[in-house]
DNA sequence: ATAGATGCAAACGATTTGCAGTCTG
DNA sequence: CAGACTGCAAATCGTTTGCATCTAT
């Protein structure tokens, strides 16, 4: 666990430099890609511990976490506002969009079937202008 | 390829069978889960073939893929009505639930956004009424 | 005989864990 | 000094691939 609030200097520099590649990542990267960019930063650090360190991140909501289609876990900067993602299945484009209704949606199927603390993830995926057009 | 219609006796019954398997279950299965299965019901038939014919047909788009959080890819016959899971976090109960308001959503943010051929895959995790009392 | 299908075992790649050495308070 | 942190190497685990064999045509 890493309840306690104690954290070596070491591991405070270890979260500031994770979290510096993160918001310089508009994508959401791997262990490995992370492990490979700190190198590349002249951050000495191991890639087990880059992997701990996720681990934790993503445990406190630091992080979001979601898989790649290859099975991947890969991580992003915790945005504040809550939303969902519509991607291009060709170019793999992002688009962040928001909605409030299906928010509503969800409490409602929620509060219906008598479940609490409903998460929900939505993932939309289709062709964007640019692709169609280059059809 | 399985691009052509030649297809072996005993690879259409390994077909049929799994496409069994996956009727029987409401919830998504990996590929291990459907070989056990099968063993069960004694179907002999090898693990490496479950795992190639799990490729082709979610290929063919005879069945659907996701990953589950630990990784490991699943699947489910692909039901003629578009539905979505809102599962229990403690027992994994699964409630199927449809949403005419996710999908006129879906469409709305699709157009706004100028995407074509967009698909959503929606999951709604939370706890259910006896899992919540049981607390 | 020939091409595809099958399955065992070995190979893989991402992630986790055992454990000994290091650092911090 | 005691406990937390680190990282190497080895172990896992789901999945894929090499290859010899079997099947159906």
């Amino acid at each position: 666990m890493t309840t306690d609030g104690a954290r070596s200097r070491r591991q405070i520099r270890h979260r500031a430099e994770i979290g510096a590649v993160l918001r310089d990542s508009s994508e959401f990267l791997g262990a490995q890609r992370i492990h490979a960019e700190l190198r590349r930063r002249d951050v000495p650090i191991g890639l087990t511990t880059v992997y701990r360190a996720m681990q934790a991140l993503a445990e406190e909501g630091a992080v979001d976490a979601t898989r790649t289609a290859t099975g991947e876990q890969v991580y992003r900067y915790c945005s504040p506002r809550h939303h969902h993602h519509l991607m291009c299945r060709d170019c793999a484009r992002v688009v962040e969009v928001e909605g409030p209704a299906i928010e509503q949606w969800t409490t409602a199927i929620a509060r219906q079937h008598g479940f609490a603390q409903v998460n929900h993830s939505v993932e939309l995926l289709g062709t964007c202008p640019d692709c169609a057009a280059a059809r």
